[in-house]
DNA sequence: TCCACTGTACAGTGTCTGTGTACAGTAGAC
DNA sequence: GTCTACTGTACACAGACACTGTACAGTGGA
């Protein structure tokens, strides 16, 4: 795409370049930001922005392609596919999920209080996104 | 101590034992689960327990006690410290956490609606964290 | 002093992350 | 068809990381 949403990464963080580029593009995914047909910069030129090798961005991408996300081909433009309304994971999974989610949330949370965040400020920052979603 | 708090870590997570550890007991913590002066079980003990070598929870209680959390001697038992009432840091770096907190926040949500998790279902686990945080 | 416990140090192994480089497919201009 | 400039891919390499095995050193009670 000639104009693509900015992304930016934080080379100094601990998190490796692809998570950061698999996490901060799924986001723009999953808000809608980036819609089916959509096409992302090339892992080159995507690269050359962000500072990094295109391997790293190639590796993203593939991530999201295995996630349904993406549709990539040698030779073309990576494309964001249509995610087809996928029939909800069974209960059973999404009460794994649900825990799993709550668990690292809490973490979350743990972390950023004692790094001296206030609760208040963590509860606000919760209450905001919840709304956000739903 | 005698009857140290559960603590479960998954091996076959991408997050490394260590960080599960030093994550989970954070937890226990910030909660008060544990308290100042209660005593963690030994390295050996503890890696037994979730079956890692001591090492590996050696370095779990390092993490800690660079945090403030534990004090650790050699030859002594590891001991949850008081963590006397820190000063909360200044505005601009408590602005810059909250961003920090509110990217990863809404990373790990866009990952779990990847996953299929309904937005009711992360609402209403991120209304839940907030109405306990305070 | 002995012994059973505590945490520590350090080298070795396998894995992960990111890079350099060469390769192969696609599409438009001629 | 053939260039050319662009796509993504493959693979070996280097460095860092996570974890382990093993030997060591401090503590405290019998």
């Amino acid at each position: 795409m000639p104009d693509a949403p900015i992304i930016e990464i934080d080379l100094a963080s601990p998190a490796p370049a692809y998570r950061q580029i698999v996490d901060q593009i799924r986001h723009l995914l999953v808000t809608g930001a980036l819609k089916a047909g959509a096409k992302l910069p090339s892992v080159r030129r995507l690269a050359a922005d962000l500072g990094v090798h295109h391997n790293t961005v190639a590796e993203a991408y593939r991530t999201l392609a295995g996630e349904g996300w993406l549709e990539i081909a040698q030779g073309k433009a990576v494309c964001v596919v249509e995610r087809s309304a996928r029939p909800a994971p069974p209960k059973q999974e999404q009460q794994e999920m649900a825990l799993s989610f709550d668990r690292r949330l809490r973490n979350l949370a743990a972390e950023m209080k004692a790094q001296g965040l206030p609760d208040r400020a963590i509860a606000q920052r919760l209450r905001l996104l919840a709304e956000e979603v739903g």
